[in-house]
DNA sequence: TGAAGTTATGAATCGTAGTTCACTTCTTGG
DNA sequence: CCAAGAAGTGAACTACGATTCATAACTTCA
């Protein structure tokens, strides 16, 4: 044996695959689905089409990390927004604020996480994508019930319910372009609502 | 001039395209899209695939018409139900009632309709599809703000949210296959309490 | 009936990606 | 430096389904 792979060499794919990813996640961000033809995305990356094959084996499973991992980012950054401290009623507005603000600031890569057609592949890891959205919501839901400043609902329902509502609620402005500056703060009341939150627990 | 086009042709004409037009939408409830290729189509409608395009000059136009279609008796029976007289809290119930209980029915439709991943034109449909529930909701929630039975609120934005909570209340289910009891008469709770209907306008 | 014109057919064509692979370039260890 | 093997390349290959078009079958009306 006259080859082995070293650390440098590791460390060099390594960087690669990350290049193609973030390449990926580049083209999704500004031109949706549409630009992630592969040659777009090596092309992009600095690489061969016939190199993204050495790191993914199929389209699909190199579309369906790039939405895992634009999926969990924006996941992780609701989750961080709606687990503050305090009270109910403010971290339901904090998850509005947050995904919606985000939403505005990546209106092409909010509509593709939540809206635009694709390969059935990443469509299940869309599911996944907005389950994980709906037990953040349902956990602060239920933590609610629990300390009895939300009436008794069901959390999960309540949950995919908020979830739908606000990604219809933004899924027009994004594909018109511009929001009405009057959603964000209109959605955040219809959550209070929604939820039960009585007017007494805001603030 | 030794043809012209009688009114027996024309009947001939127009019944192939409706055979076309309805080939397409039982594919479509059956299958989804994915069973939409042109050549099934034509193979279910009884005629040859380059018949299809003496009807319908692009598959998009197609399935574009499809769509309008199959989205057109689901508003007609969702305004239906919203619109019959009677409080607005249960206007509401039976709007969600219908709606639901439709999709359940045919779930592979509701999810074509809903959330299947498409062409581009389509989507577009697609936006006025949910705009058309949209507009039926906001009328039914204006209405219900006019006569102070619900309390001030931007209608459009409370229907979108509406219409958004229960579309994706419903994907999960339908993506499953199986729906929860529970998940209609949780629905309607939570659309009651998000328009802030009160229980004594309930019944 | 037959000439003019229309409609139906479906095999062949086309376009578009995704995918492959023979070849080149690079890396390693002796 | 060199043999063994790995990684990179991109042109060629493929699969797939939409679309076309030369041809056949049919309609009309003088």
């Amino acid at each position: 044996m006259a080859y082995r792979r070293t650390a440098a060499v590791q460390a060099r794919l390594d960087a690669a695959r990350g290049a193609i990813l973030r390449a990926a996640i580049g083209l999704l961000t500004e031109h949706g689905y549409a630009g992630c033809s592969v040659a777009a995305v090596a092309g992009r990356a600095g690489v061969a089409t016939g190199t993204v094959y050495r790191h993914f084996p199929t389209k699909a499973h190199l579309v369906t990390e790039v939405f895992r991992e634009a999926a969990g980012r924006e996941v992780a950054a609701v989750g961080a927004a709606i687990r503050q401290p305090g009270p109910v009623a403010g971290r339901i507005t904090a998850l509005i604020e947050t995904f919606a603000g985000r939403a505005f600031k990546s209106p092409r890569l909010a509509y593709a996480l939540l809206a635009e057609p694709v390969d059935p592949a990443v469509d299940a890891e869309r599911l996944v994508f907005r389950r994980a959205y709906r037990d953040l919501v349902a956990a602060t839901v239920a933590d609610g019930v629990a300390t009895g400043v939300l009436p008794p609902q069901n959390p999960d329902i309540t949950a995919a319910a908020l979830v739908g509502a606000i990604a219809e609620a933004l899924v027009g402005p994004l594909a018109a372009g511009a929001a009405e500056v009057d959603t964000i703060p209109s959605l955040i009341t219809f959550a209070h609502r929604a939820t039960g939150a009585t007017r007494a627990t805001h603030a």
